[in-house]
DNA sequence: AATGGATATTACGATATCGTAATATCTATT
DNA sequence: AATAGATATTACGATATCGTAATATCCATT
């Protein structure tokens, strides 16, 4: 089980059923690398593909019962790691390592600010 | 260049000299993987490796000219990185998010706490 | 100096991720 | 209905990372 899988299967826990767009957008990975990680999924029973009907470009996952199970366990299991976490931390902790996460986030997606010298390269992101 | 890669030469800026086994704590990737990051950063010549004549099993990483020029724009991008992100959030917010980070690992590290039923297989971690 | 255990590192095959190009469907416009 | 552009996804080869086993050196004890 890498930390790919187990991030999918944590989402599918809550929402049930996603398209893989809604997938990747919860995760930090190439959409390519989610493609990966469905089939692996897949392949062990844990979630299944069908084709939306409304629109036949995207698919739609779902859990199969093995995978629910599965998915529940991880899904609690990172429930109980926040638990942990934020009895030892004061509620304003949080709200700081929220906003530097945030702002990092930001900040890192703006890309190199003030001109440096030499060329700026802003590479694509898919 | 990887994110690993970047981030042994962001070590490397400061320290200019380091075994292998300082960076690695610096570092979350696995050993071998670290080694893969050496063999490439060698090929490239940016570091150099020699054999620590006071204890020769480990390697004394340094950095080339060149490696070092490169190692002083990545460290000073992340420098900058910090300094924008640090101008928009308090200090207490920081405080929080290093609070916040550092707990978290803690309790990851410990692993599952309280006995769950099945078997608690604590894994062994390098 | 021989033994055994600990530490430091690499080799190598298995697996995961990435980047780009290709394919298919949808939507809007002519 | 034909075309063009946008969106959603996968295929596939290249590269990075992982896990384990192997090798070499060091250190302590006998």
């Amino acid at each position: 089980m890498t930390q790919g899988e187990g991030h999918i299967l944590a989402l599918l826990a809550r929402s049930r059923r996603a398209s893989i767009a809604e997938l990747h957008r919860g995760l930090a990975h190439k959409r390519s690398t989610l493609t990966s990680i469905l089939d692996r999924l897949t392949g062990r029973g844990l979630i299944e593909r069908a084709v939306d009907e409304s629109d036949r470009r995207t698919f739609v996952i779902t859990l199969t019962r093995k995978g629910a199970k599965l998915a529940d366990r991880i899904y609690w299991h990172l429930f109980e790691l926040e638990r942990r976490v934020t009895r030892r931390v004061s509620a304003s902790d949080v709200r700081g390592f929220a906003k530097v996460v945030a702002t990092l986030a930001a900040e890192a997606d703006r890309g190199p600010r003030p001109a440096r010298r030499g060329r700026v390269d802003k590479k694509k992101r898919q």
